[in-house]
RNA sequence: GCCGCUGUAGCGUAACCAGGCAGCGCGGUGGCCUGUGGAGCCACUUGUCCGAGUUCAAAUCUCGGCGGCGGCCCCA
């Protein structure tokens, strides 16, 4: 049978060392929640259509698993999990302490066409605040996406900034409706600016927003002071949006204060979701034109699910953070101990050893194979095993093991407890 | 959704251009050698992605499908 036809195009499966790595990944981001106050959550695979229909976004909306379940509904598998954490906290959390931070960790489905860094089925983390409109919640989402970065040693790291909210507050200001805007906006992230430009000449709006739009749209710096003067300039007689222009100016002060990495402001950056309202941003890494995360402010989102409160959020995603890392920040440490019973007499005492080794935390293994001694040694020696613990008929009276040691070749006959012993500083 | 490259055993490859018995390495399984030869030796194991077309003859040439890899778009 063809394992082609058996793994559906975008899915796969992963393998040992793509896993640990993957693991890392996953500890590291579980030790942010804990650091920073997040608390983990699982929310469900299978989302009503609808609630994706809010305000995802085409890009994303075109691109979902949706099928009809076998009571009628139409369902989808989440293309994304801030729209279903968002509906986890207005319908559970309503009688909680504000700020409430929430963490998770989840696989998530979407149709593209797969390519490097790129799966239809793929795994996220999530880091999301709610209930705060201050930069300082702004701020501590791209702090815990830079010290990700740096956590898992990954130094050539940028973020890519921009405010939805400035590009908003124009469009609002000349009486854009916010269906629009958000196509508009979609548009501008596209850098397909004319098409969007068209759509504002075809609902008689003058040309004083477009003229606006193209020239913030063309900010794009390393120096995010020099950025930020430069968008005053332009937007000084639109007070709505030197108002949220204060408010990114604020994030952008707070983020260098706190040490997060290089930014680059793009006063036309704008992204595939539609409930973002104000700061938003992307991970990037030098040498990958992929981004490895993601996120921004989303004011809005949870009213429309019936409770309404701001809320902030970033998602890593873990996949792209793995197409990063080095093999070798996993270790590729395996059993520590294989143990070969050569005779039956043996069996007894190799039961023992394993499992009191394995009492003590150290990794080992019996070879259930009962085959030729220099074929278990070669077992080993492929899985990279340290040790072999060797009992034959001479052992067995003797009450005790033949310890070799991997590396170096030689060995030594030790009791059970010896060997323990010996091995402790191997337990996990 | 669009574009480019590509598809030979479990894996890596040769034969493809210029059509003519599909070969090699690794792995796996079994066997032989007093229990340290992490070996060796012997045997076995499994393949031209699918479907049409051209041809006496197709892994090889043509077309279509599917898959893989990469690019665009978008994102994670």
């Amino acid at each position: 049978m063809r394992d082609n036809l058996l793994t559906l195009r975008g899915m796969r499966n992963i393998l040992p060392r793509e896993k640990a790595k993957m693991n890392r990944i996953e500890s590291e981001i579980r030790r942010l929640f804990k650091v920073y106050g997040f608390q983990e959550v699982e929310t469900p695979t299978i989302e009503p259509l609808e609630l994706f229909e809010l305000k995802s976004g085409e890009e994303i909306r075109h691109r979902m698993y949706r099928f009809t379940d076998l009571g009628g509904r139409e369902v989808v598998l989440r293309p994304e999990v801030t729209a279903s954490v968002a509906k986890l906290v207005v319908q559970e959390m309503r009688s909680m302490p504000l700020p409430i931070k929430i963490g998770y960790i989840l696989n998530v489905f979407r149709y593209d066409e797969p390519q490097h860094g790129r799966y239809r089925e793929f795994k996220q983390g999530g880091f999301e605040i709610f209930g705060s409109k201050s930069p300082l919640a702004d701020v501590e989402i791209l702090e815990v996406s830079s010290r990700l970065m740096e956590n898992l040693g990954i130094r050539d790291y940028y973020i890519k900034i921009g405010h939805e909210g400035v590009l908003r507050a124009i469009l609002t200001r000349f009486g854009v409706e916010e269906s629009i805007q958000d196509r508009v906006l979609g548009l501008i992230d596209k850098e397909r600016l004319s098409e969007a430009f068209e759509i504002l000449v075809s609902i008689q709006k003058d040309m004083e927003v477009i003229e606006l739009i193209k020239k913030l749209w063309e900010i794009k710096s390393k120096n995010p002071s020099e950025a930020l003067k430069k968008a005053e300039g332009i937007l000084k007689d639109i007070p709505e949006a030197i108002e949220q222009l204060d408010n990114f100016r604020e994030i952008i002060e707070l983020a260098q204060a706190s040490g997060v990495g290089e930014l680059l402001v793009d006063m036309g950056f704008a992204r595939g979701l539609d409930y973002y309202t104000g700061m938003i941003f992307e991970v990037y890494v030098k040498d990958l034109r992929i981004a490895v995360g993601g996120g921004g402010r989303y004011d809005k989102l949870t009213g429309l699910l019936g409770w309404d409160i701001p809320a902030v959020g970033c998602a890593p995603g873990i996949d792209r953070l793995s197409l990063v890392l080095n093999d070798d920040i996993v270790s590729k440490e395996d059993i520590v101990c294989l143990i070969v019973s050569m005779v039956k007499e043996g069996d007894l005492l190799a039961s023992r050893l394993v499992s009191m080794l394995r009492a003590r935390g150290i990794p080992a293994m019996i070879d259930p194979t009962r085959r030729d001694l220099s074929k278990a040694l070669s077992y080993a020696s492929k899985r990279g095993v340290k040790y072999v613990a060797i009992i034959g008929s001479k052992e067995v009276e003797n009450n005790a093991v033949s310890l070799r040691d991997m590396e170096v070749g030689l060995q030594e006959e030790l009791k059970p407890e010896q060997v323990v012993e010996k091995l402790l500083s191997y337990s996990v």
